[in-house]
Order: structure tokens, then sequence, then C-alpha cells
DNA sequence: TCATCAATTCTTGTATACAAAAATCTTGAC
DNA sequence: GTCAAGATTTTTGTATACAAGAATTGATGA
């Protein structure tokens, strides 16, 4: 475990923040020098940050003009959204006959502390174990390439599952499936763990409206 | 489409194909000033290039120690064909329902050209046409998220998969999995898509021990 | 001979300087 | 008043300078 971070990467993460805040819009030139200036530091740390950035996908450089925040449109969010459905649609595939007792047995803790929240009306507890429990599933793939490269996604859309999960009733129906993935993951049944989660993290139907709706705020 | 380059950019590709080819061993340190020597440049493209292997994973950074060369070992790239199995079984799924009749008849015609490259014993055009067979497919699932997630992917493993269809007997044995692959698109087949290209992606069999002897050399 | 610790050298990370391209402003013609 | 072309300013991309941490070397003592 490497704690230690570069000024370089500090201020990336602290610029991923920002862009995810708002702090930002859409097209938005990111000013190397006025970055410089506001976080006290040289061009070349800034220079460092915008290029995590870009290669992220949160910002586009354009050559000899600079880099410019790329917020996602509704239709670069299905596009992820669906993918996010089809690799977690896989992470329970995999897990099914891969998951250890131990996992298992973490995902229902998982979601007894999700119920719980629910009915606190808990919402930042609600949302971590959520985020919990997925990572559980993803662990349970035993390929850690796989649980990488899910947990990256899993990052970059977490702002937007935030404004998703908070209308109405998407709790309580959200837990349910929680419920059926458990069910099929203990079962074993790889193919409709699949399904399940698939289900689960597909934008469709109702949810798409109020994906859409949400960007407008 | 930009095909301006910033030179740091087309040192990052150079020295990703000099990491590839084999240049260079796991775990050897990428000497800041002696590539930018051999580049002839300053050191500052030389860390934005070497920013852009770590991020991609070819090499790690530990920091205040410099950047290593980070080559996958055999589980690393079980992994990590186990990944593409699934994304491109998921690349199936959708494209089934979605792929245009463009990309149907792209994807008989670069099976033509597979096969004549095979009866010509035409290595490289059969890895191109191989490789362009599976981009059409990313395509046909219209998700341009996916698709590059895809191609990304793709990209990464590109070297080791010329070392695996080396093998006696793979080259038919693939075209054969191709057709399958076109037939259960043709239907409109989602499953049976993804099930084919799952299987044809996937390393099993003898091919682990192909895939773990070619690393030794 | 081996281990330890200080001095030195090397390397990375950051700041600054400079060159070239892009953007902006100015001036002049119509 | 508008547009165009040249001059000026900004801004990026690259080179160089400098500071601080890491590695290395060598001297000293057991």
């Amino acid at each position: 475990m490497e704690t230690e971070l570069t000024r370089g990467e500090k201020i990336a993460e602290t610029l991923e923040q920002l862009v995810f805040s708002g702090d930002y819009k859409d097209g938005d030139r990111l000013d190397e020098i006025k970055l410089a200036e506001s976080f006290a530091v040289s061009r070349t740390p800034i220079r460092e940050a915008l290029q995590r950035l870009v290669l992220s996908g949160f910002a586009e450089q354009i050559p000899r003009r600079g880099v410019f925040v790329r917020l996602p449109g509704p239709v670069d969010l299905m596009e992820m959204f669906e993918t996010m459905a089809e690799i977690e649609a896989a992470c329970g595939r995999l897990a099914a006959s891969r998951i250890s007792d131990e996992g298992l047995a973490l995902l229902e803790a998982t979601n007894e502390r999700c119920q719980d929240a629910i009915a606190r009306q808990d919402l930042e507890t609600y949302y971590a174990e959520n985020e919990i429990f997925h990572q559980t599933i993803y662990r349970g793939t035993a390929n850690s390439f796989l649980e990488k490269e899910a947990r990256r996604l899993q990052n970059r859309l977490k702002p937007y599952r935030r404004t998703q999960l908070r209308f109405r009733g998407r709790m309580p129906q959200s837990m349910a499936e929680h419920e059926l993935i458990v069910a099929a993951l203990q079962k074993g049944d790889g193919e409709a763990a699949a399904r399940a989660l698939r289900d689960h993290v597909a934008v469709q139907g109702e949810k798409f409206q109020q994906l859409i709706a949400s960007l407008n705020s």
C-alpha cells in the first residue's frame, strides 16, 4: 500500500473533484496559469494533473490549444451505464462459481446495513454500503484485473448513480434486486446472477427520464 | 479526426512499442535521462510519455524512485484474457440486435480476406483482418463508450494474441469460430453470439500451455 | 572481514526560462 | 461600419535550472 502521493497526483484528485462537483461547465478551458496560481504551484504539476484528467476521460486535450472539461452528455451516460451493466453482469457470472463463503457473508451483512440505512433515511451510509456490495461482487470474480476495471467504471459513474438513487421508491426496489443477486450467487447460478446484475444496473424505463432530468440541475 | 500528435504522445507510442517488443524486461527502470538522450529531447516530454505508460498499465511508478516496466505475468494474462472474453461477449450480445447490414457484410468480407490470408500463409494480413473482424463487432454495439473500452483492451493484449495464433491448427479453428459468431449475429441471437465470442477469446485447455510457453521466449 | 554511518553522487520532482503556435487587438482600406 | 491583414499578446510545449530525497561509495570501528 503506497500511500505516498506526489503533489501532481494530489492536484489531479482535487481537480477531478472540482470537475465532478460541477465547478466547471462542459467545454470550459482548464487554464494552466490560473490553476497554478490557485494551487500555488508551478505549471509543471498542473500539467501533470491535466494529463491524468485527459487520460481518465474527464477532459479533452486539443494540441496547442489547451485542455477542456468534457462532461458526459445524456448519450454518453447511457452508453456508460450500459457498459457498466454488462461488466457487472460479467462479474456476477464469474463470481457465482468463485465467490468465497466470506464474500457471501459480507454481501448479506452489507445488505442488512443497507436496509438499516434506508430505515434511518441515512443516504450517505446507503451509498457507501451499496458501493461495498458491488465491490464485493467484483472481488468475488477472483480476477483482480476485472475487479480493477469494474472499480474504475464504478468510480467514474459514482456522481450520476447518486442522483439516480434519490428518486422515490428507488431504494427499496434496489434492495429487492440485491436480494435476488445474492440468491443467484448463493445458488452458484452464473447466468441468473448476470441477468439480475444487468437489470439492476441498467438504466431502463422510468430511470431514463430521471437520469436526463437530473442532468439539467 | 485529430491526426496532430504532440511530441510527448509520439514518444509515448514509441515507448509502448519498445516495452511491447521485449526491449525491456519486467522491473527495468525507465531512465528519464537516458531516454531523453536517446530521443534527443529534454526530460519533460519523456516524463509525459512515462506518465501515459503508467496510466495505461504498462509501467508502475514509485514516487521518488522512478517508473519501472510492469510486464504481465501468467496470472495477469489469464485475468486479462478472461476479462476480454467477457467484454467481447457483451459486445456480441448487444451487437446481435444492433449491428447494421453494412456491418454484417463487412464481417463476411473480412472473414473471406482472413481465409485468403491463411491460404497464402500471410500472417500479417491475417492478424490485421482478425483485428478488423473484432472491431467491427465492437462498432456493431452502437455504443461508442463500450467500443472504445474494447479497443483499449484489444490493443493491450495485441502482442500476446499474436503469439497465440501462431500455433499449429489454431488459425483454421479460429476461422470456424468466426463463422459461428457471424451466424449468431445474423440470426440476431444475442446469447449465442455472446457464448461464441466468449469461447473464441477465452484461453482454455491447450491454449493455456501455449500461452505460458510463449512467455518464456 | 563485515557492518555501519557519513559524505557524495544521482535521480526525481518542481520551478523557471524560452520558443513557437494560437488568439487577440489594432490599423487601415473599402 | 465592416472586413482583412499585420502586429501584439497569450498560451502551450519544451528546455533548463534548482531543490530534496534516494542510492552509492568509502571510511571507520568492531
